[in-house]
DNA sequence: ATCGATTCTGAAAACGTTTACAGTATTCAG
DNA sequence: CTGAATACTGTAAACGTTTTCAGAATCGAT
């Protein structure tokens, strides 16, 4: 691998020129430089510079599975925002595993001059674990503790609860049910509680054997449906008399598609039987017997925005006047499809 | 951050010791590092070793899409690997562009001591940018010319696409269409010619009409389905005299959902109308409508058989006895859903 | 031409490691 | 106790950059 040192003797300059030639100053040899290096093919050694420098000019993006088309898109918007100013990015699944997350913090700290990160866990450790690292950080989707301490990017998952549950009210649901995830969690809280305060407002009471609390993840979305069925509140002998409810409020697409696999295995109809919406869009809504009424989010935005923040900290990082923390919350939009119906007998 | 330096004067010992200690040496002062290290939470510094050592145990996988689930898989796989050996994994997306490709490389290629990739173009130039790379690297899933030059990982696409056939067949069909990939790419080809093949062994002629040939795409996938839609192909007026087809081949997943779409937005009920099946696997396949009936393939197994053959080849690489190049093929299977029948009137 | 100001140049130091080399302490056999 | 063999240690060089500093070349004005 030719060197700087390759490309001075051939131009018959000395390496700061070159050097400097390449860190577009002036230089009165720049041709012959110019030809040197793509004589010899030279391309700087990155680490030599990332030990000059101390600047490595790549970054790590940890996301709980990579494979969810929601973090996929994320990490596609993160990238494009970075590619274009020369950073390398890494990125890593940690499974929703606090331990997974933290062993893969330690092998990339060293490597990485910032992280953004959707935390695995909402919790005081993971707000130290990060606060250990002494890098810009910024946090996406999920906070950690009350005052994290880092910039925080996510969408209103307020409003998007509150969307879902005016939509299936005015479709005239009165027994909904709602499978939500982990309540340690920003969006688990306020998807939650927003959609029963929604109903509450209404006049409506979800009945406590409707409220399914769990993983985010598919294999609960799929137990917690499996429940609801068995218990008779899903599916029961359609008879007027029936009380289960009439449709279901999903908290986000990985659960809904375990719960879809279980209203599907039970011969479940829907939207006849069972109103179905969910919180995030996934591969394939718009493909199934009935294409899923979702409230999506802009995944690319969020990523832009999470790699604009963090741009801004990498550049003050060090110095005295840090910029203010900043959390910034997209907007999140109904994309309603064909899940969702009035409730039978209304 | 603390240095080795830092560490050293704290300990009492010189520089050597302490990297000795860390390389696992034996050393009288051993407990004291130890202690110095934890005390200062030292970590090496990464570029300084890498620096030294030339090497930064940090390996490049690329990929056409990380949000295909397949690539996904296999990335995870090929990352399990890496982990355990203590080497830092950096995933990118090509989004099938060459360009996109040659400038990911270009940007990675110093900062990695290896390659895993899946091409996005099979061609000469792609050989040539990869040679030049003059890193180890391990094709995956397509080759790159005739003489690749590379260990190269991939499965039975002329099994699987034989299977396929012979399933159809075995249901009775006799009027079969086809979507397949650019013919520029080895799983393109073989899957196209091996299920081709077997039918005009069993004396099944595919006409031109029922042939579409493209980008590996969801796009393209619902184009051509669109096509033999609008040609009459499929979901024609059901009577005796229909010359359509009764069964379709998609050779992979996205191509097959965008076909999956354009059936579905046509109204063409599966397998009653048309029996459908594809290769690869793909997320809530067991969900449609007809869950669809596939040729899956060992993404993580695929990912583990790179690992290694590129993880013997870091190991070789400069010393003159270079392990000769393997081609390890792994077997596909036939997942039986519900997206094949019997063709109708048969 | 001369001078000062400006622009460019190269030598050398630094970044944090690993490792060859030469040297010092320890161990062991006699 | 001596000497040889062994086990460990520290110094210093190297890895390929960037950057400071002092000095050299160029330029413009007189």
């Amino acid at each position: 691998m030719a060197t700087i040192h390759d490309v001075a003797k051939l131009a018959g300059v000395s390496i700061a020129s070159v050097s400097r030639m390449l860190a577009g100053e002036n230089v009165r040899s720049a041709e012959a430089i110019r030809q040197a290096i793509s004589d010899l093919g030279y391309r700087p050694n990155a680490s030599a510079r990332g030990l000059r420098l101390g600047k490595h000019h790549c970054i790590a993006v940890i996301v709980p599975d990579i494979a969810n088309p929601y973090f996929a898109a994320l990490v596609r918007g993160i990238e494009e925002r970075f590619m274009t100013q020369g950073f390398r990015i890494i990125v890593a699944s940690s499974d929703e595993q606090f331990s997974a997350e933290s062993e893969l913090l330690g092998n990339l700290v060293d490597a990485v001059d910032a992280i953004a990160i959707v935390p695995a866990e909402e919790g005081e450790r993971t707000r130290r674990l990060l606060a250990a690292l002494n890098k810009p950080v910024v946090l996406i989707d999920r906070s950690v503790g009350d005052e994290p301490g880092f910039d925080l990017v996510n969408v209103d998952n307020t409003s998007g609860a509150k969307a879902a549950a005016d939509y299936l009210l005015s479709l005239g649901h009165r027994r909904i049910g709602i499978i939500s995830g982990r309540q340690d969690t920003v969006p688990g809280r306020a998807r939650h509680q927003a959609f029963l305060a929604t109903l509450a407002a209404a006049g409506v009471d979800v009945p406590v054997e409707a409220i399914k609390i769990g993983e985010f993840s598919r294999d609960f979305g799929r137990r917690a449906a499996q429940e609801l069925i068995q218990q008779g509140q899903i599916g029961a002998a359609p008879g007027a008399g029936a009380a289960g409810i009439t449709a279901l409020f999903v908290a986000n697409n990985t659960m809904a598609q375990g719960a879809l696999l279980a209203l599907h295995a039970a011969g479940v109809s829907i939207p006849r039987e069972l109103s179905f919406i969910c919180f995030d869009d996934f591969d394939l809504a718009e493909l199934l017997p009935a294409p899923v009424t979702v409230i999506s989010r802009p995944a690319i935005a969020e990523g832009h925005a999470a790699a604009d923040l963090l741009l801004r900290r990498i550049e003050h990082f060090g110095s005295t006047n840090q910029p203010p923390l900043e959390h910034k919350v997209l907007p999140v939009s109904l994309t309603i499809r064909q899940s969702c119906a009035a409730p039978p007998f209304n």
